[in-house]
DNA sequence: CCGTTTCAGCTACATCTGTAGTTGAATAGT
DNA sequence: ACTATTCAACTACAGATGTAGCTGAAACGG
């Protein structure tokens, strides 16, 4: 029942988040490697992506060390925990806190193979199997 | 795979879709109304919500007419619709596209029931069964 | 050595967002 | 009829966002 008592961090914007994604996918990076990157067909100009991993850095996303001249940048926050924010934020807004009714969403409306709803079936049977265990987190 | 190709409406801010859900779960509304029916412990403006109203009417996502003096609104996109492209884009957003490890995460991450679970396996089960009819949408 | 590239660190700037105030007309209360 | 209330329509405005340009120093190619 964790509230909201803690200050966190600003939430990052769309940009932000696709440059924080990259750089969790390297690792480590400079704003030149991040800015190579980037997915095809999503063009973003280097001063670009050092703006937006300034910003990172300043809403304490990321930090960097100076090797050499250019800056090395990582994430300072697990993805994890970056990702469960965002959808928590996603969720409240979209569905009122019901995580279930998304995933219902997400299964029904098209588009999840056969293949998938079987991976997603054993998840789920496992995650009940789970349950049984009184395993307290 | 529907790309992007037709040009859509813009997307909606946090606040517009805070409201467009208000204004959903009442069916249609007048400003005031929407006002009045905003979650307990959120305090915005008559005049706020006004504005919002509005910024959903240029963004076509409402329209409304006049009753009296007073503006009617209701939506004019199938919530359903406006929902599913939000999914999307957040989709697109922080899993690459891939809903699995979506569901997966809001599945893993605590915070779903035992009976929630058995409800998503139904669902699936469901889904499963449904996908051997080759039901072309 | 000297031009070319490449950084970090700033600055820029149009939009979008969140939130509300102002004004003039219509209406309701008395 | 006068006043208080309530709208729609417009204005306001600071802060966030998306995107990039400029500057001076450092390193690199030849």
């Amino acid at each position: 029942m964790e509230s909201k008592l803690l200050a966190k961090r600003p939430v990052l914007s769309k940009s932000e988040m696709e440059i924080a994604r990259v750089l969790w996918g390297l690792g480590e990076a400079t704003a030149r490697e991040v800015t190579e990157a980037l997915p095809k067909g999503r063009k973003l100009d280097f001063s670009t992506v050092q703006t937006y991993l300034s910003r990172l850095e300043n809403k304490s996303y990321v930090k960097s060390k100076l090797v050499g001249r250019a800056k090395v940048y990582r994430g300072s926050v697990k993805p994890q925990q970056v990702v469960r924010e965002a959808v928590d934020d996603f969720v409240k807004l979209l569905f009122g806190g019901e995580k279930v009714p998304l995933v219902r969403h997400l299964v029904s409306e098209a588009g999840v193979s056969k293949e998938e709803l079987a991976e997603l079936r054993e998840l789920i049977e496992s995650m009940e199997r789970e349950q049984d265990n009184v395993d307290i987190d």
